[in-house]
DNA sequence: ATCGGTACCTGCACGC
DNA sequence: TGCGTGCAGGTACCGA
């Protein structure tokens, strides 16, 4: 069987499942739509199953961390992951299951034990989705040093606040300030232009080779036809503390920083 | 704008 | 073995 997604969808495990389902869901029509999650579904279950129903899926397209489907006659679905979402092709409902879509040939399965995530229907995409920033694959260089530079406070929450960068998510974060050597706590107004670039180009060498991984983890969000697992992409610093840095042998430490496990080398990464 | 806290959920690791 | 506890982290929201 498929899919323990286990691990957190951040943007290279979206794109990953987005890669995945487009050639699947292309062209194809909604024949029916079922929901089981008040929670993960915005909207009322009935009223949004009979607008679904007969359209077909003219696109799928990733927005940071947003799965997005264009539908015929101007509607798009959009769906985010939260922390244990997962698309499934062609399998049977379990007892997860929080939405179902048949379609004229196949069947998605919106799978999610936690219920963090949520669909929802709407004329275009949610206007939380809109008012997120640049995404994390797309943005320039310039760009990205214009918007830190309007930025205070640490860097660290600054990665994770989508309305600054949507796509990166706690283990990415982590990866990236590793990747630039910059400590999580580092003082965003004193980053210097050598560290700003280095941090970009971190965030976009460590997001590319993830994506190139086929995501983070185990690749099988939509492995209900059984696609063998691909290989792993090795963290550098997430869930490694204690372990020796690759770069200088000395053991990752693990703080908090709001909220959030942060994980870090202390001597490659200096505040 | 930033900061720190809470809440939403459930499966799982861990400790006794 | 069994049970309680805490942790995981994406996002929204609150007050400061």
């Amino acid at each position: 069987m498929p899919c323990d997604h286990l691990n957190v969808p951040e943007l290279p495990e979206v794109e990953t499942v987005v890669r995945t389902v487009t050639p699947r869901l292309l062209g194809r029509e909604i024949r029916q739509a079922r929901f089981y999650s008040r929670l993960v579904l915005r909207g009322d279950a009935a009223k949004t199953a009979a607008r679904l129903r007969g359209r077909c899926i003219e696109s799928v397209r990733r927005h940071g961390k947003f799965i997005l489907m264009d539908l015929s006659g101007g509607l798009t679905l959009a769906i985010h992951l939260g922390m244990t979402g997962g698309l499934l092709w062609n399998a049977e409902p379990g007892p997860h299951a929080r939405a179902v879509f048949d379609l004229d040939a196949g069947r998605l399965v919106y799978d999610d034990p936690r219920q963090f995530g949520r669909i929802e229907l709407g004329a275009s995409l949610p206007e939380r989705a809109a008012r997120l920033g640049p995404d994390a694959l797309e943005v320039g260089a310039e760009e990205f040093a214009a918007r830190l530079a309007m930025r205070r406070g640490r860097i660290k929450p600054l990665l994770l606040n989508q309305a600054f960068l949507r796509g990166l998510g706690n283990i990415y974060a982590d990866e990236s300030l590793f990747g630039a050597r910059i400590h999580p706590l580092a003082s965003v107004a004193r980053l210097g232009p050598a560290r700003v670039r280095r941090l970009y180009a971190a965030i976009q060498e460590v997001l590319r080779a993830a994506v190139e991984a086929g995501g983070s983890s185990i690749s099988d969000y939509v492995d209900a036809d059984g696609r063998a697992g691909s290989f792993q992409v090795q963290h550098q610093v997430y869930g490694r503390e204690g372990a020796p840095c690759a770069r200088c042998g000395t053991p990752i430490r693990r703080i908090v920083v709001g909220q959030r496990g942060t994980h870090y080398c202390p001597k490659c990464q200096r505040a």
